[in-house]
RNA sequence: GGGUCGUUAACUCAGUCGGUAGAGUAUCUGCCUUUUAAGCAGAGAGUCGCGCGUUCGAGUCGCGCACGACCCA
């Protein structure tokens, strides 16, 4: 208790002497029979309107008093919004006129009046009863400034949310989003699924997985990577449309677009392509924007971006051409497009080929240039190991990344479904893995044996909707889009 | 992993040249029965992120560490 700061001490004696006056601080026996928006009238609040009449019953956690000794004006937040309670003593009485005044702000207590305007208009529910309902022993952030303290708005998210609305509004609409995602492709045919989160073999992507272990087993086992393997072996089971929005965890560097956990939404469609997911993201994206931002037109930290179909599309090729002006003829000679990546400081292993170097090349030069939505086709081979080759040149897959912002929002491609060439390719992949021993070194071989079955043509997509979020919120950060973004262990 | 910046009361922030730690909000006391960041008067509240060093003396200067933000890889 020694240790307490003064103002903590204060509320902790305060809560005992309620208590031992025989008042229950954690009451739970007062139901609220409204929700303050409901109460109060829609639009206009300060106008004439008419106020409903009756006793509203709400409950809520004071957010501010004003006190004149006798009465005072107290401000109520629920879920749904703030309003103003008038707590009188002549009104009330004198005993519980007294126990108000011991109440504090951050207390959740629960009041009954009617409805009346204040000399300024303002909706304004006349306490008849109160009913402390929680003792709140911590002082809520200053009225004016807030919580702004990014390190302690997400590591104690519950304060932020209690005191900053745009908090709040910014993760119902990340909610929204993902029902609106679930909507579309439910409406679609598409069947949502959930496939293992712990497996023994990180396959999907490329990239470091965490490591834990199933004691009764005896064995290792990985947090996925990706659900893409488990997804296409439902293809092959006969479900032809299916979906899973969850999460991914990657074990790398953490910065404001990247979380080790992050949810990702893949879908998979049999007998459609790449080309029919372009169209379908399109649609996707841009209703969503509409329904969540009520326009397509939206801006981003300061920068409009339109979302309206259709898209600009450009193959790799064209976008370094075009986008980053690359010379035709350089980008076509492959030791000059390397000699050229080099001497832009790009660090490339000696085994990368022509491909590996034009996305190097394209990650550096043309990605962060892609504001409005852009489409970018023709990935080569090398760098899409689970990607359909083009009938036409097979160096190149049918495949395609979304940008928008000069952030990849999703990565999509006619699948590879014949089962040598996705053995081969996987087995190149790892044995061009490099010294990164952290990747993971084994080929999926169930993986392969469903795809010996038979896998229907088919597209699959993956789209990150923590970067969806925060495009459609304006959040510069995923810490802003993620309820308990990964923070190091706070120090005692 | 590297660079830059930050960390002072519960919150938001000042703190000059190295010389007794400041403000507003919040809290407490008194006054105040229609306020809107209510008002007036008074009071209390600090491990200046942590450690080591320089110095007669460190919130301030140096070094290291922790946590965070931004940029880069």
């Amino acid at each position: 208790m020694e240790d307490l700061s003064q103002i903590l001490q204060q509320r902790r004696e305060k809560a005992q002497e309620l208590g031992s006056q025989g008042i229950n601080l954690y009451a739970n026996d007062f139901k609220p029979m409204h929700r303050i928006r409901d109460i109060l009238p829609q639009e206009d609040p300060a106008g004439d309107a008419p106020l409903p009449e009756g006793v509203k019953v709400i409950a809520g956690r004071i957010m501010a008093i004003r006190s004149f000794g006798k009465a005072a004006f107290v401000q109520v937040q629920d879920e749904t919004g703030r309003m103003q309670v008038y707590v009188k003593r002549d009104e009330i009485g004198e005993t519980p006129y007294a126990l108000f005044k011991k109440l504090d702000i951050g207390d959740i207590v629960g009041f009954s009046g009617t409805l009346f305007r204040t000399k300024t208009g303002e909706p304004t529910i006349q306490a008849v009863t109160i009913k402390p309902l929680t003792k709140s022993l911590r002082p809520l952030p200053e009225k004016f400034h807030g919580l702004t303290d990014v390190e302690t708005r997400y590591r104690q998210r519950y304060v932020d949310l209690m005191v900053n609305p745009e908090v709040r509004g910014t993760f119902r609409k990340r909610v929204e989003i993902i029902r609106l995602v679930r909507d579309f492709l439910t409406n679609r045919g598409f069947l949502e699924v959930e496939t293992p989160m712990m497996q023994a073999i990180a396959g999907g992507a490329t990239a470091r997985p965490f490591k834990t272990h199933h004691n009764a087993l005896g064995m290792d086992l990985y947090l996925r990577i990706a659900p893409e393997l488990y997804l296409k072996r439902l293809l092959v089971g006969g479900f032809e449309r299916v979906f899973e929005i969850n999460r991914n965890f990657r074990n790398e560097g953490l910065s404001t677009r990247h979380n080790p956990e992050f949810t990702m939404l893949e879908f998979y469609q049999a007998y459609a392509t790449y080309e029919d997911l372009m169209d379908l993201t399109e649609e996707m994206v841009s209703w969503i924007a509409a329904e969540v931002c009520g326009t397509m037109v939206i801006t981003y930290q300061g920068q409009e971006v339109d979302l309206s179909p259709p898209w600009q599309r450009y193959t790799l090729d064209e976008a370094l051409i075009k986008v980053a002006r690359l010379a035709p003829a350089l980008l076509a000679d492959e030791a000059k497009t390397r000699e050229f990546a080099l001497a832009k400081g790009i660090q490339l292993q000696p085994q990368a080929g022509h491909g590996k170097v034009k996305t190097e090349l394209f990650e550096l030069l043309v990605e962060e240039k892609l504001i409005s939505p852009t489409f970018i086709t023709a990935y080569p081979t090398e760098v899409s190991p689970l990607a359909r080759r083009n009938e036409k040149n097979p160096e190149v897959t049918d495949r395609f990344e979304l940008f928008i912002t000069g952030r990849e929002m999703a990565n999509a491609f006619s699948e590879l479904n014949d089962p040598g060439d996705q053995r081969q390719r996987l087995e190149k992949q790892i044995a061009e893995r490099g010294d990164d021993e952290e990747i993971f070194p084994e080929v999926d071989e169930d993986f392969l044996r469903a795809l010996e079955y038979g896998m229907p043509p088919a597209a699959g997509q993956g789209i990150g909707i923590d970067r969806l979020a925060m495009l459609l919120t304006d959040s510069p950060s995923i810490r802003d889009v993620i309820l308990f973004p990964h923070l190091r262990p706070e120090k005692k």
